[in-house]
DNA sequence: GGCGTTACGGTTGAC
DNA sequence: CTGTCAACCGTAACG
């Protein structure tokens, strides 16, 4: 991404704003009217209470900026244009130039590199700038990072975890059983009581009514979970198995058992990894990815680098690094198919086979944009700063991170940190769990 | 100028 | 198979 004659990125996204949002009828951003700043922030709560203009273009945020915006002719970053665009590559840049899929994280390198750059004291306006990524963005990544030690995205998609488990429904017909004339609500009790369930996943009264109505009552015929089998599991990883890493591990080499989960330490606590990055909690390996970004002139920025449209580049490079013994554990079925799917990928890929952790992206939704770890988001312009005059290079060090700062960076949140997490830790959630980190590499928060 | 916060449009996956 | 829902995403903008 070129900034128009010499403007610089800031000022040159300004610009670029003022005039969409001149456009758009509106001041924006630095731009904005006095008016505009000056107004009363809403109370928050409330979305529309914010009073934001609509957006009418697609994409995220409150843009009111063309989609193609600053980047035309950009090779890659191309935008939707339609069913056939669409099949073939999505994408949007930013007003830094970066390119980002709507809706979607970013990749785990990008991620990656945010907090690696953080924990060399880079600022994250310079981060933002440099990896060409919204601040709004890396402050979220580096909050999150420090709440949770993890550097992947949470989980998306999906629904709650059920709580009205086969063994729950077990339990409550006993409990019916056993007292006819007992309350939903003692019932409830009970299971908290009996350890069934936890405040966080005991079902609601409700619930244990309809069960109540609906299985219990027809209490005759065992219900498609009680025919004496194993119940299906209680959904250890019911999210997003797109986030998990099946990648064999020392210590779960199946990697069909994830092991503990939601801060409840399982019998092997650390030791049983839910998820692993590739073998690649090495450091080696974890530089391994960093080596990829130079390979692919991705952390350089430089002019030289392609922005490759494939998206299964990328793909397959967070994917190649597991072999499909490790998916076909049947935890993975979609991440199998992906591997499937692209393996046929890459040739560049075997430098980095093993190096990068899994995708976390489907590979149905990574058409073309983030062709490579980061190549794709560090758009084909120079580097930034457009000196060349590497922020990185400041103080003690060196932009490129040397295996020994990597490791650091990722090291240095104590694997049992305390994990503060967002939402309860039920059995079935999706809750972060750091203190599955291993060697210190956050793993992802998300669940299948 | 930096950064935390939040509305927004979008994606995803279980139900 | 389709629609709904609720989670998440990153961006842009506000303050």
């Amino acid at each position: 991404m070129k900034f128009p004659l010499g403007l610089g990125a800031r000022e040159w996204r300004v610009s670029w704003a003022r005039a969409a949002a001149a456009a758009a009828g509106r001041g924006a951003g630095g731009g904005a009217p006095a008016q505009h700043r000056a107004r009363p922030r809403p109370r928050p709560g409330s979305r529309l209470a914010r009073g934001r203009p609509l957006c009418l273009s697609r994409g995220g945020g409150c843009r009111a900026l063309p989609s193609r915006g600053p980047s035309p002719g950009r090779p890659g970053a191309r935008q939707l244009a339609g069913p056939r665009a669409m099949e073939q590559t999505y994408g949007e840049v930013n007003q830094l130039g970066g390119v980002f899929v709507n809706g979607r994280p970013l990749p785990n390198a990008i991620r990656l590199r945010i907090v690696e750059l953080a924990q060399l004291g880079i600022r994250p306006c310079d981060i933002s700038r440099q990896l060409r990524v919204s601040h709004g963005c890396v402050s979220k990544i580096l909050a999150r990072y420090n709440e949770t030690g993890s550097i992947l995205p949470g989980a998306i998609g999906g629904s709650k975890p059920r709580v009205t488990t086969p063994n729950v429904v077990k339990h409550i017909r006993d409990y019916k059983q056993g007292d006819p004339g007992i309350f939903a609500w003692e019932i409830r009790d009970r299971l908290l009581a009996d350890g069934v369930c936890d405040k966080y996943n005991v079902p609601s009264v409700s619930s244990i009514s309809r069960i109540l109505r609906n299985k219990i009552g027809s209490l005759a015929q065992p219900g498609p979970y009680e025919t004496g089998k194993q119940p299906p599991p209680q959904p250890a990883l019911p999210y997003n198995h797109i986030y998990q890493y099946p990648y064999p591990s020392p210590v779960s080499p199946t990697g069909a058992k994830m092991g503990s989960h939601h801060g409840v330490p399982g019998a092997a606590g650390h030791v049983s990894i839910p998820r692993s990055w590739p073998s690649a909690h090495s450091v080696s390996n974890i530089l391994g990815i960093r080596t990829f970004m130079e390979q692919t002139g991705a952390l350089a920025g430089s002019e030289g680098t392609t922005y490759s449209p494939k998206m299964e580049d990328w793909a397959s490079v967070n994917r190649t690094a597991f072999p499909a013994t490790s998916a076909v554990n049947g935890l993975d079925k979609p991440a199998l198919e992906a591997d499937i799917k692209y393996t046929q990928s890459a040739s560049s890929l075997s430098a980095v086979g093993g190096f990068l952790p899994a995708c976390a992206y489907p590979a149905s939704s990574q058409h073309s944009v983030y062709s490579s770890p980061a190549g794709g988001y560090l758009a084909p312009g120079p580097p930034w700063p457009p000196t060349q005059a590497s922020p990185l290079a400041a103080p003690g060090a060196s932009l490129t991170v040397h295996s020994g700062d990597l490791a650091a960076a990722m090291t240095f949140k104590h694997p049992s940190r305390e994990v503060v997490d967002r939402k309860p830790p039920s059995p079935g959630g999706k809750a972060p769990d750091s203190l599955s980190s291993l060697h210190g590499l956050p793993i992802p928060a998300s669940t299948s």
